[in-house]
DNA sequence: CTTTGACCTGTGAGTTGGTCACAGGTTTTA
DNA sequence: TAAAACCTGTGACCAACTCACAGGTCAAAG
């Protein structure tokens, strides 16, 4: 297979082929006449499998890391139990303060509507702002 | 003020301060003996403003625009109010996505308990993640 | 047989918001 | 007077692609 073809059988873009081929998540082959690179099935595998990972949350490194791990005829999956776990901790970690920011901005934007817009006067830029008060820099719970 | 003692003022690094003053948010006046900068208290204002937009989630280019707004006797708070609800609307996307993703993750670690962990015998990687099932691409709902 | 269009190649820059390193100049402290 | 702490500008680095460029290859259509 040619880049293309095998883009489109893991439906991704040939740009990302040629990404993780430089990346070394590939190993395609070449034609010495027109040095053209040549994926096989096992590629395609690769590929479907980094595509999978990348969604559960893993990094290029990672994969990388995984994707040799198999090719030296060690089983990834110890591996791979341990760093998805940490991920998922993150991905906790990620979630939280996400939902903390969406709290912040619900509660600034409600707090807003009683406001009116300032008219500049060379000490304020825009009270909204200004006067908003951040939680975790008002009275820090942090550490 | 030189770089630091504003940095300290605003709890940020010299570095950026550096770096806003590079991106034109702040606007040192410079001693021509020594070529060092100097902030007054108008720029810790802005540097005090920029964080907080930081953490309401403005970015960059948005913050420039509301001080420049600023600058020139406009009033931002209606861009402020206007890019602002946009911000909250990205922040729920995100916020549904992350979501989404440690719900697939938290589904898949309670799969994969029960799951051994497979030897490499050249066709497989890892079925923990081989065998995963992403339901945005089996039962594909989007769009 | 040539032209067009689709594909291929490698390289390098852009994205975001800083952070870090480097090499050298200045000022303050001991 | 010398070390410590600060200042300067420039450029690389992070992640995971995406896009652009300039030029080479190849299949089908004219």
């Amino acid at each position: 297979m040619k880049v293309k073809e095998l883009a489109t059988a893991a439906d991704v873009t040939p740009d990302t082929v040629r990404f993780y081929t430089r990346e070394g998540l590939l190993r395609p082959s070449r034609n010495p006449n027109n040095n053209y690179q040549y994926y096989d099935a096992e590629d395609l595998r690769r590929l479907r499998f980094a595509r999978k990972a990348r969604q559960l949350g893993f990094s290029l490194p990672e994969i990388r890391q995984i994707l040799g791990q198999a090719d030296e005829q060690h089983s990834p999956c110890p591996m791979v139990r341990d760093v998805f776990e940490q991920r998922l901790a993150e991905v906790e970690r990620e979630l939280a303060e996400l939902q903390q920011l969406r709290t912040r901005m619900v509660a600034a934007l409600s707090a807003w509507q009683e406001m009116p817009d300032g008219t500049p006067d060379g000490h304020t830029i825009c009270r909204l702002i200004e006067h908003w008060d951040d939680p975790a820099t008002s009275s820090n719970k942090e550490h």
